[in-house]
DNA sequence: GCCCAGGAGAAGG
DNA sequence: CCTTCTCATGGG
């Protein structure tokens, strides 16, 4: 098995072969606290790997303590890009690497021993960098719904209006979510069988928005990063209140500072820091003085730490 | 059958 | 500004 070496970037080796890319000297990194902490909707674990996908690419994740060595394997008929530099950077940029988490741990942990706790116990989580069309219609689903629910939704929206992007060997067949055009001309009728709910005419009403603000910013690729610097700027979207506003800042705009608050994260913040759960301006002022710039971070590592409390250990 | 879920929009105070 | 009601669905 030969691998091409093909860059170093810190104390990061990368190697590749084929369809994999191998990243030594990984810090900071668990997929188990990465994928399952609430954060992404499409990665299942599959015996001591992950299996999942973003955007069109679908690959399979595992990571080594021992030799901090991450693994990825891109998977199915979509052949990888011909430019491996692009998949090195597609997820480079996907987990976040650029960042010292281990610094980030430390500067919240400083005074705060339930900080202190909760960053070792999720010590391996990252921020995804996930796409901004996907973290919005994600999340907008996420609202007043659980987890797994949301998992089956956001499949069954991708199998009925996505596009096949991969077969694999045992057959599976994956598909990626649909495109803003292909939702803004969808109607409820077709998501009826997703079972959205009333999350449908929001999803709808979104991509219009979304094609309508395109067209504005003169077909600009990425208009959306200037034009939703702040995390609340993102309520113009239908569907999207100071809660998925902050998810999807924080998931699929980098915005790091963002902080979501949800109904885990008020009993959290009550429970640890003694504030009433319906004093949500006084949460957000604590994260803010206590968490900034790394809100966002800040809350992950609560709400696994309460997420993995309440799954029973 | 019941309560609840990574809430938001609309209506009413 | 704040509070309350409603929304659709199914996990536990």
């Amino acid at each position: 098995m030969s691998y091409e070496k093909v860059k170093r970037i810190g104390q990061v080796e990368i190697a590749v072969n084929d369809n994999v890319i191998e990243m030594a000297g990984v810090r900071d990194f668990n997929p188990d606290q990465i994928f399952d902490c609430g954060q992404c909707f499409r990665w299942e674990k599959d015996h001591k790997s992950w299996l999942g996908i973003a955007g069109a690419r679908v690959a399979r994740v595992s990571y080594d303590s021992d030799g901090k060595l991450l693994r990825i394997e891109q998977l199915g008929s979509n052949e990888p890009s011909q430019d491996r530099l692009s998949d090195v950077a597609f997820w480079w940029n996907y987990f976040d690497l650029d960042r010292d988490y281990e610094k980030i741990k430390a500067y919240l942990s400083e005074g705060d021993p339930v900080m202190k706790e909760a960053s070792n116990f999720g010590s391996g989580i990252r921020i995804l960098r996930q796409d901004f069309w996907e973290a919005l219609i994600s999340f907008i689903i996420s609202q007043n719904n659980n987890i797994p629910r949301i998992k089956k939704c956001i499949n069954s929206l991708a199998e009925a209006l996505g596009e096949k992007v991969a077969e694999l060997e045992d057959g599976s067949l994956w598909y990626s979510l649909p495109n803003p055009e292909v939702l803004a001309r969808a109607t409820e009728e077709e998501l009826s069988a997703c079972k959205l709910g009333y999350r449908s005419k929001y999803l709808i009403e979104a991509a219009k928005q979304y094609i309508r603000w395109t067209e504005e910013r003169d077909m600009n690729a990425q208009w959306y990063v200037t034009r939703f610097d702040e995390a609340s700027k993102l309520e113009a979207f239908c569907g999207v209140g100071p809660k998925v506003a902050n998810c999807v800042g924080l998931f699929g705009l980098g915005l790091i500072d963002s902080f979501p608050i949800d109904v885990w994260i008020r009993r959290i913040m009550n429970e640890f820091y003694g504030i009433p759960e319906k004093d949500l301006k006084g949460m957000k002022a604590y994260a803010a003085e206590h968490f900034a710039p790394y809100g966002g971070i800040a809350q992950q590592y609560l709400f696994y730490r309460k997420l993995v409390d309440k799954s029973g250990k």
